[in-house]
DNA sequence: GCATTAACACGTA
DNA sequence: TACGTGTTAATGC
């Protein structure tokens, strides 16, 4: 996606095992593809799945760290990025609640090729390695989703190819903003979004004020309604073919 | 011209 | 109180 400078980060340590604790049930109902399992597959990741709470500015996952966890955002923001040689970091997308990542590592059992990072507050939620590739073992209906997974997100990173050509900074948030609300990648997100300007314009690459002109843009045409804290989805079709052609 | 940073007042959680 | 928003002014490419 774009480019995008971040702000220094206070000491992100990596997220610690340690501090991770079982899920409750309304976090398990939460999670989509969990419907698609059986008995006992839903029982062992129940059992094995471990959510941590991390800090803004915390990483949960950093390059080149032997790969532990499947993972999912039960709540928040977090963001992908790498580090140029030249230290200035790229971020790639945002991931707001729903969303799943890493199994691309997993499946391959690598080292991570992303930092994943906090933009706020958020809860994490993770399944071991090992458990994974026991799912695809042995669940049609995981494997289905880990399929339906990759697929769309190899259509948003083609999207995110355009974005990056797109100059204007009205269509670039309006875009990144569609991005975002994707029903299939991110579910838990719905018709709002919580994300503040500024953190919009750490993923799209623009100011908190271009992004706040950008918003008021959007709003007058009737495609979001901006709320306090966050953006409300009224045509995610609009949103991701802005500017209308005619 | 257009986006950025800085700064401020104001409203909300 | 702390944070997010909306706005203006000065600066830079």
């Amino acid at each position: 996606m774009p480019t995008a400078v971040l702000p220094p980060t206070s000491g992100a340590q990596g997220v610690r095992v340690s501090r991770s604790r079982a899920a409750h049930a309304g976090e398990l109902a939460g999670i989509g593809w969990l419907g698609g399992l059986g008995v006992v597959e839903r029982e062992r990741v129940a059992a094995d799945l471990r959510v941590v709470t991390v800090q803004p500015g915390e990483l949960v996952c950093r390059i080149g760290r032997p790969v532990t966890y499947w993972f999912g955002v039960l709540d928040g923001l977090l963001k992908m990025s790498n580090d140029t040689a030249l230290g200035m970091p790229i971020t790639f997308t945002g991931l707001p609640p729903g969303g799943w990542f890493g199994e691309g590592t997993v499946l391959k059992r690598e080292p991570y090729r992303y930092n994943i990072q906090a933009l706020r507050k958020s809860v994490v939620a993770g399944i071991g390695v090992e458990t994974f590739h026991w799912l695809l073992d042995r669940s049609i209906g995981f494997n289905r989703f880990v399929m339906n997974q990759l697929n769309e997100r190899l259509g948003q990173f083609i999207a995110a190819r355009e974005i990056d050509r797109i100059t204007q900074p009205d269509a670039r948030v309006a875009r990144s903003l569609a991005a975002l609300f994707h029903p299939l990648l991110y579910p838990g997100v719905g018709d709002l979004l919580r994300i503040t300007q500024q953190e919009l314009g750490y993923l799209v690459g623009l100011s908190r004020q271009r992004v706040n002109e950008a918003l008021a843009a959007l709003g007058a045409a009737r495609l979001i309604r901006v709320e306090y804290g966050g953006v409300r989805v009224l045509d995610l079709a609009g949103l991701r073919g802005y500017p209308a052609a005619r």
